[in-house]
DNA sequence: CTGAAAGCGCTTACAG
DNA sequence: CTGAAAGCGCTTACAG
């Protein structure tokens, strides 16, 4: 498919960390390597409480390194795990995309992806590698959140081959790939300072992630680049809903000293809030300029097209399923932390700030002092 | 979840078939129903060529009707497959959200959801059965389009556990469960009529399924109620995408003797329609009429909010997963047909026609027998 | 085209 | 907490 063509890598790294494994793996090549009878070696990947907690973990991470694969009938599977460390979100278009693309990577070495729940599922004693087992799973994808961040770890620890979408590690055994949105998100909030606006209110989802984080540092990287003291009451949490963006521009359109613009880190909430100011009789651009973020084509389902930082969700999907299953293949055991940057396009929802609006003399002037203060 | 509670269903009914069956079932149960060894069943399970056809036919049938499940080790599969009989088209808001629905009906049952692809791994020599049994799928959701249906027929005739999203069947061995958007394209072609407008185009996607067959029906026998001659030049097939609904709309406003109002039969189409007419400032519906379809809640994310013909295809999703997952776990058979009727909601997207391009004279009157002739 | 029997991979009483 | 041995469910030469 077109859409799925590889990636260009800019910031990617790759890292040995096994020679491949040669030979089939059963209970009994991991009990000859655990130096155990079979008997252990079962109970060891089927959770018997009886064994010892050292055994069970030797036994186990013999099993990942040297690519046990449970059977259906005789045959090995071929499933692809895709699983939220927390709350499942896919209804969000960001995770659709990724699940496409995750669908299309896996389709070269023809795996087929099994959407499990960890939360539901896992058995509280039972490890990740004995999890996945027992739904015939050779390798995960994971989406996560910044409070569920260190089950990517332990499953990365505990040797299964795994790669998390959307969230940076700094340990070399965890696989990641994630949009990076910071450069681009300063970029974005740079260009409407060059516009002129000095007043700039920032929107993001209410769930913690790595990626709104980012936007939301980028945000007050280029206010601080260009002096404009970072205000607290122009930041809007809100649920990644039209809703939400709604309730932004309304509550930014009312504020006393108001906004010139918005930029949203969520693509819902940039979606929300043209359609509200639509509704309010509200130009874009030019009574407020909205730049939005998006992980698909949604910038160009509203009007005015978004003016918006961009990334292919559906690409970095591939991407990780692609590397993925190739690497359960050719049963090697890789590490990949790869970032791919977004992209910032100029559409129409962008412009200068209303004149009545911008303060007078200077607009490269920082603001005044008595607001730097304030903060 | 909220979303997710039981649908009311109109149209439904239920066909038991079979009494559960009782005890597990092996290949040593279904030798003994077949009258066969344990070598043969295992041989017709795995298709093995040497197998008599008849036999061959028997086994399966006996593994279908008895429950017969692939295990894991030694455990029984728990996975719930979803699988296209054609192209997948889950980039589509409608697949991306019966998927969301399906994985959270198949939550209650505890099921994973399996996505795989008939056209890319089934041999062309085994049968559907063989098929899902070597992926570990106990029960099926299709998603067909009107030429690959009778492989759904084909699915049900083996008597494998399975349910079809988004199509009827005459057939009384087929599951279904369907959103019934027929009526209500009626309905909304007949607001259009009862608002005054008489040219009316309408606008579909150009892959044959039954939902759009459907209202394409609704379409024309609205107009036929009215006797507005139906006019096959007012009639767009584009591919679902938003360029698709801005081509419509284009051509719409350039045609000579224009039409008043717009009905799209799908969400993207309609989008990109409203998108497409902003960009031309051509105001909506003072200038033009639109009244578009919607699986979710794109209705909302455009200014103004479109006047559409609604289903909830997660509802949808989640319906067909629990109903086949409680069948699994409670080892019956039944066949389910169930119609959901779709909902008409007026927004803001329509209104009474342009004065200076209504014809003269009483509204309700039928068109000239001259227009009527040239069909 | 079919089956009895050996075999494979795993699990599970039983024994210690 | 561990293992030798029996057993389970399935597959696979081998024989006919």
């Amino acid at each position: 498919m077109e859409q799925f063509r590889k990636q260009t890598e800019y910031f990617s790294q790759t890292v040995d960390t096994k020679a491949p494994t040669t030979g089939m793996s059963s209970v009994r090549s991991i009990a000859k390597l655990a130096g155990v009878s079979i008997t252990t070696v079962s109970r060891a990947l089927n959770n018997d409480p009886a064994v010892n907690p050292k055994t069970r973990e030797r036994v186990l991470a013999i099993a990942n390194r040297s690519g046990y694969v449970a059977t259906v009938g005789r045959r090995a599977t071929t499933n692809l795990g895709f699983s939220y460390t927390g709350e499942a979100t896919l209804s969000h278009p960001f995770d659709a995309a990724v699940l496409d693309g995750v669908i299309h990577g896996a389709d070269e070495q023809r795996f087929d992806v099994l959407l499990t729940n960890l939360k539901r599922d896992k058995r509280p004693d039972e490890s990740y590698t004995q999890f996945f087992l027992r739904k015939g799973i050779r390798g995960v994808i994971l989406r996560t959140m910044q409070e569920s961040r260190s089950i990517c770890q332990a499953i990365a620890d505990e040797g299964f081959p795994m790669i998390v979408i959307s969230e940076r590690f700094s340990s070399p055994n965890v696989s990641y790939i994630d949009g990076d949105s910071r450069a681009d998100s300063v970029r974005a909030v740079e260009y409407l300072i060059a516009l002129g606006h000095r007043r700039i209110a920032f929107g993001f989802h209410s769930i913690p992630d790595r990626d709104h984080t980012d936007r939301f540092a980028g945000y007050k990287d280029a206010l601080e680049k260009s002096n404009i003291p970072f205000d607290e009451s122009l930041v809007y949490r809100q649920r990644y809903t039209l809703a939400g963006g709604a309730t932004v521009l309304k509550m930014v359109m009312t504020m006393r000293d108001r906004p010139t613009a918005i930029f949203f880190a969520d693509p819902l909430l940039a979606v929300g809030a043209v359609k509200q100011a639509h509704a309010l009789q509200i130009s874009i651009p030019k009574d407020i300029s909205i730049i939005g973020f998006d992980d698909t084509n949604l910038r160009y389902g509203v009007h005015p097209t978004l003016t918006a930082v961009c990334q292919d969700a559906a690409g970095l999907g591939f991407e990780a399923a692609q590397r993925l299953t190739r690497m359960l293949t050719n049963r090697e055991q890789k590490t990949f932390q790869i970032s791919v940057p977004t992209f910032f396009e100029v559409h129409e929802s962008t412009g200068a700030p209303p004149a009545h609006l911008v303060e007078s003399g200077d607009k490269n002037q920082s603001a005044p002092a008595q607001l730097k203060s304030a903060i």
